[in-house]
RNA sequence: GCCGACCUGGCGCAAUUGGUAGCGCAUCGCACUUGUAAUGCGAGGGUUAGGGGUUCGAGUCCCCUGGUCGGCUCCA
């Protein structure tokens, strides 16, 4: 056998030698590769490798191979769907986080059984071992040959007008324009196939079983609300049947942890239906534990020199008008009341109407305390704190339990501050934030520095403003020492912001406190003050939520916790339980003493056995239970039983206060 | 707002092809007086989210309204 010609190539970091017809194939053998990286892009294990090409394998385990396995699954479902409903039209089918989702136009909506059925059939084509072969085409024969997928062929149209594809990238992306054929082995075809950009996986057999389709959903063609809407199919793939496992456990998990659910179990709060969608009351529990929040930050405010201000829930238009709400966040808002319409005999307006708006923001009401007078530059910074409660008309589609919500209460602050004090107040600002997040349990921190869009005339503000004020945000986001993602574009109209973005225990992100410059209300209220040179002076006005709204920190907060609230917050602090009646006058006096110091504590002398109170009462996820008998008295002494059923016994009764009360005060999770 | 699924006593669930609502927990009463995750017995409680329709008959089928859930879109 005649030896090959031979090029160079760095492979895997290694310049090498190499046949000049070599593939991934023949330089991997390793199943965990499953696609190759040749000068930065992706590509499949087949790609013939060019002189001096940079090689590096893909492994399955790898974001990128993780990518490619949920990718090769999609198309699997697809020819799944295509089998069994020929009719059904293709959309695009991307892979996501944790899996993949296809969407198709067909006549009636999936049903789980469908699900079922067409998990089936994937099976069948995963087992069948049909290979991904790529085929380059171009426009013209891509749209006779696809002349039967419409969507299709509008990505192609789509990909040719260079336009913005989207999502739609998975499929039509920059370079060639390819067709991943599904090629059968034992029927020597290609048995199925469909427009893609790759790479894919080898063989189907590699996507394994350790895949499920989760539901069904409708989506626009495209993510736009004026386009049809499709069937969109979730799917979840991973490496092994083990990894599937792990992640729908973890799902479970995430499901046990719902607030909505543990909002229910423990009494915490609902959403009465005679209220109206979104609209939450608090229970007693969940008073205390709201209560509890908004004390320690009340106090934490008064300590960092905010000032408490008030505002009432309803205004005129013309402050919505002023400050522009009406004009960019209509919709946002509920409809107006109309008041004090007269009419004459004849149904005439004798009297005009004037509308009436509940409120859906803050600031403009703390701009108007602001102009109440004339300020010096000594005011500033001027901090104005205010729980304030506000109403959005949320679109009835994305209420979410506490957490987005039509009516709730943010932790509003607007600071009005001079230019030139900007960097302070932030890191003063972003530094308090992260203390008050840590106290309540949250540690694992990353921002977010949303900034302008360069060249898009919607951004209010002078560029120079802009610049520095940017600079300002990142400055100071990195003195953090916090890691920061950039948000390139992000930034609102009227101002750059750093987000808070927190880890819970379960390794879930949620967005936030969120400070945010604003150049455009000074503006708009023509807010000034006096310079140390007599001037007049444009101050400018950071928006600082640190909860965001106290009930999605709320909900946040009970999710992380899986409603084990650490002591401090919990509704009941302390149970006692008596091994039997004549026992529980022992541990009212241990309650009395600890009430007086504020302890939550409750005895539970009613006549269920101990046995059901302890569940009880970890049920409920009480922090501690005191149990006193006949031996603890002696020993003026009491037993500790904690919510995981860990337990401590004879602890002398003074240990126990002093321990309880430490707990508490110093916000220690038990 | 859009698509789909769903709504049965406080909570979680059950009720063959439409045949006239059951269970567990919780609640209340009685007994038991107990050493670490459910003591026993008994009782009360729903007309099936609300309204309309089809039918001899509707929790089951159809329509409208409200609400919930999963997505899409939205969350300056």
């Amino acid at each position: 056998m005649n030896s090959s010609a031979q090029i160079t190539a760095t492979i895997d970091g290694v310049e090498l030698s190499i046949p000049q017809d070599s593939t991934g194939f023949t330089l991997f053998t390793e199943k965990s590769v499953v696609a190759l990286r040749v000068n930065g892009e992706l590509r499949d294990l087949s790609y013939t490798i060019s002189q001096a090409d940079t090689v590096e394998p893909v492994h399955l385990e790898s974001p990128d191979g993780l990518n490619i396995l949920r990718h090769s699954a999609a198309h699997v479902l697809a020819q799944a769907v295509q089998t069994l409903n020929p009719e059904a039209k293709l959309g695009i089918g991307p892979p996501i986080k944790d899996g993949f989702y296809y969407d198709f136009d067909v006549d009636k909506p999936f049903t789980p059984e469908d699900l079922r059925a067409l998990e089936k059939e994937m099976d069948r084509i995963i087992r069948s071992g049909q290979r991904f072969v790529r085929r380059v085409t171009n426009d013209a024969e891509a749209s006779i040959e696809l002349a039967n997928e419409p969507y299709k062929i509008e990505l192609i149209g789509l990909k040719s007008s260079t336009q913005d594809v989207g999502e739609a990238s998975a499929e039509v992306g920059a370079g060639e324009l390819t067709i991943y054929d599904n090629f059968d082995v034992k029927a020597d075809s290609v048995v199925w196939k469909d427009l893609c950009r790759g790479p894919h996986l080898p063989n189907t057999r590699m996507i394994g079983n350790g895949y499920a389709l989760t539901r069904v959903a409708a989506a626009y063609w495209r993510g736009n609300q004026t386009n049809k809407q499709l069937q969109r199919i979730y799917g979840t793939a991973w490496p092994s049947k083990e990894q599937l496992r792990e992640h729908q456990v973890h799902l479970e998990e995430a499901a046990k942890r719902d607030h909505r659910r543990i909002g229910a179990e423990l009494d915490l709060f609902s959403f009465p239906e005679e209220i109206g969608s979104g609209l939450a009351v608090f229970h007693p529990k969940g008073g205390i534990i709201r209560k509890v929040m908004e004390d320690y930050s009340r106090a934490r405010h008064e300590q960092s020199g905010y000032e408490f201000v008030y505002s009432p829930h309803v205004t005129k238009a013309n402050l919505f008008e002023t400050s522009g709400h009406l004009e960019w966040y209509a919709e946002g808002m509920f409809p107006p009341l109309k008041l004090d319409e007269e009419l004459d005999e004849e149904g005439n307006v004798k009297r005009q109407a004037q509308d009436y708006y509940l409120k859906p923001m803050n600031c403009p009401f703390h701009c108007l305390i602001y102009k109440s007078q004339n300020r010096s530059y000594r005011d500033l910074p001027l901090r104005m704190f205010e729980f304030g409660t506000v109403y959005r008309y949320e679109k009835s589609g994305v209420l979410h339990g506490i957490t987005r919500a039509r009516g709730f209460t943010q932790d509003d602050a607007h600071l009005y501050v001079a230019r030139e004090s900007i960097g302070v107040e932030l890191t003063n600002v972003l530094n308090f934030v992260l203390d008050l997040l840590r106290d309540y349990g949250l540690t694992d921190f990353y921002l977010e520095l949303s900034t302008k869009e360069e060249g898009n005339p919607k951004f209010v503000g002078s560029d120079e403003i802009w610049k520095e004020a940017t600079a300002t945000l990142a400055q100071v986001a990195t003195d953090s020492g916090l890691e920061l993602v950039p948000d390139p574009g992000g930034a609102a109209f009227y101002g750059p912001k750093i987000s808070v973005q927190a880890k819970d225990a379960i390794g879930r992100t949620w967005q936030m406190s969120t400070i945010q410059l604003d150049f455009n209300l000074p503006e708009r209220f023509d807010l000034e003050y006096t310079a140390p040179d007599g001037s007049k002076q444009r101050p400018v006005m950071i928006h600082r939520a640190l909860f965001g709204s106290i009930e999605r920190f709320f909900g946040v907060l009970t999710e992380h916790y899986a409603g084990h609230f650490p002591p401090w917050l919990s509704p009941v602090q302390v149970v006692g339980v008596p091994v039997a009646d004549e026992f529980s006058s022992y541990l009212h006096g241990i309650a009395t003493e600890l009430r007086s110091s504020g302890v939550r504590i409750q005895i539970d002398d009613s006549d269920e056995r101990m046995q059901k109170k302890i569940r009880n009462h970890t049920l409920s996820r009480v922090p501690y239970i005191l149990i006193a008998g006949a031996e603890d008295i002696a020993n003026d002494a009491v037993s500790f039983r904690f919510r995981d059923g860990s337990q401590i016994n004879g602890v002398p009764r003074s240990e126990a206060i002093a321990r309880i009360l430490k707990d508490i005060a110093e916000k220690i999770q038990v």
